[in-house]
DNA sequence: CATGAATGAGCTTTCATTCAT
DNA sequence: CATGAATGAAAGCTCATTCAT
């Protein structure tokens, strides 16, 4: 028992530190990519030396992926409650303010993801796209039946949820830009792009 | 002409070498980042020595500058041509197919673009945002006009304009992530991408 | 003091370690120039490679600067001994005795320092003299004093001291030279050095 | 004729060529050492390219011997009108007098010959010590009739010379330091320093 | 004579990683 | 578990020099 609570106790320290690290190479990953960023400043940001973080994730390319996986569930979390039960229309807008939400809150993860893609996720492939695909085919499929039985407006399903993609995910990854483009808008971004995109998305895929 | 030829003594081997080396970095760099990219690797690439390619540019961040320049003019183009006079939802519209096809055709640019953004164009901040912000204002402000002549319905232009850019940037930039995801779709996917965008926005614009 | 040694937390090892490139730093900059010298060069006399140098030593000019300021500290010495309450005149004389015994022991960092100096002294300028000016002032002002209570004859004390400087740094710095020139005078050349320089300084600063 | 005055006219231009590649070589030379100067450099200084400059001069090193032999004769000038014939003090004095000139004069030469000599004559041993050897000790041994005539005091020879070389090059040689430490000094610095050496060596040779 | 172009060797430095303690 | 120490590979870049034109 003595020993048990002894190991549960350092593994609870184990999850701690590794949270740590994770957080700080979230930082220097998401604003450096994979290359421009060194272990060390990691390390430095984590309030460890380099050896420690080695000893907690295998490398550099391991703390990577883990924190790319990672992203991936979260990414994943907002499609996976597009439901066939709801109104379709409504499922859908949904969907959409979900994701911009987490374009919100998750802005640094976003652009990680989004650097891996730009250079032809030479990391992480399976592990970025295994999970995924079930997922966009499942719900491609959803809205076939959506389309088919006119509950929603006849679209490409692909070209849907790549434009919903593209659309809400811009606020996080171009977000310098639009701090230059539009610095007096940056207070209501999010509440903009949403009053923006609902009507849009809405009005297309609403059946006359 | 040839005052104006020796105005800057620019050889025709400098303009070759230039262009040589150009193409090599920008397929390095869009596809690995700044700070992935080796000059050794570009040189490899272009077929010359380091210190070859070197004597031509001044140094990494000078070559990338370059593209980076370059790649800004390229940007511009479609949205200059964006013009009072037309018929303003055709005119959108148009400005939405002249964009996919430059996604299409310069792929690597765009992606090379993108990751500067990305991660918050900590080396050309200036050259890439000061051609652009002029030309951005302009376009808000004739999005304006139609918008309170009636002429296109009542939307904000700041993220008309954001959506635009990032829905068909998206099939350059994502490119990788839509080959997994939909790879039988990729013969038309350009076209596809037209076909699903050019209705969008034309409902949306449509004053009724 | 197990306070005092966890204060900086310099290793043994880093002490000695230090100490070999510092040997093997100064014997190659002062024989090579700070431009002429390699760390490459430095690393091997000192038996390590160059980034286990570069570990120990932020950087080349950081080891080089470290070499300087020691030196300093070393040539201030025996002016700071130049005291007012001993007869003037041997005081000076005593000064001149020790400056020679430097002279003789470090060369080395006599040199380096001179090359220093000749080059303009581009890489420490703050550092080597800084805490040299106010003992130089101080030390003229002490000659003054004797000079207008008629304890020394009246000279220059600026000049007086460099005069001390050159003649006993000579024999450094120049020191290739006069073996070329006087070879069979290398084995008493301090002391002979010291037979001409002391009667000429107290010939000179004696008051009749 | 004709193409003797042309051979001639071509020498006459590799003359002046030749001129301005070595004041611009010893001005590069003299502040940043052998190895710290780029012939690059020097080439731009001169206001040609570098593979003119080496045609004119055969490589780095041989530009730089050129410089050193052509400072060797300058530097045996003042020496050689030393003579048997004159008031034997005055003619010493007289020569601390020319040579402090040399030094004002010519302070980048002297401080090219003080770095050669500091490094230890790395790069023209002969060329540098051959010529000047015969001449110091011819006049050592003038130095030496003189003393054992009476004329002057007794004094070692060699000494006495290597004091006079130490006394007055330090002013071109340490300019940097003197400048830092007296600079309301600068203005009569030659003249101070005549007026504070001759004395010295007058009183520290007359025989009484 | 002169220049643009190129080369090969060498420079200082950084970095992910490993090892001894 | 943790750190100081060290390493090997590779990075970006400079330089004296050569060569073709």
């Amino acid at each position: 028992m003595t020993i048990d609570a002894d190991e549960k106790s350092v593994t609870r320290i184990q999850r701690e530190r590794r949270a740590e690290i994770l957080a700080a190479a979230l930082d220097v990953f998401s604003t450096k990519g994979f290359d421009g960023a060194s272990i060390n400043q990691i390390a430095k940001n984590a309030k460890m030396s380099t050896p420690r973080l080695l000893y907690h994730f295998n490398g550099k390319e391991t703390l990577y992926k883990e924190l790319l996986k990672a992203t991936i569930l979260l990414w994943k979390g907002p499609l996976e409650l597009v439901q066939a039960d709801g109104d379709p229309v409504e499922e859908i807008c949904e969907y959409v303010r979900r994701k911009l939400q987490m374009s919100a809150k998750y802005r640094k993860e976003s652009r990680l993801f989004a650097s891996e893609i730009l250079m032809g996720v030479p990391r992480a492939r399976e592990e970025v796209f295994e999970p995924l695909r079930l997922l966009f085919d499942k719900k491609v499929a959803l809205l076939e039946t959506w389309i088919s039985s006119k509950k929603i407006a006849v679209v490409d399903p692909h070209h849907l949820i790549y434009s919903i993609w593209a659309t809400t995910q811009h606020y996080a990854d171009f977000e310098t830009q639009i701090e230059e483009l539009s610095p007096h808008k940056m207070k209501h971004l999010y509440t903009d792009a949403e009053a923006f995109l609902i009507p849009m998305y809405r009005n297309m895929l609403t059946v006359s």
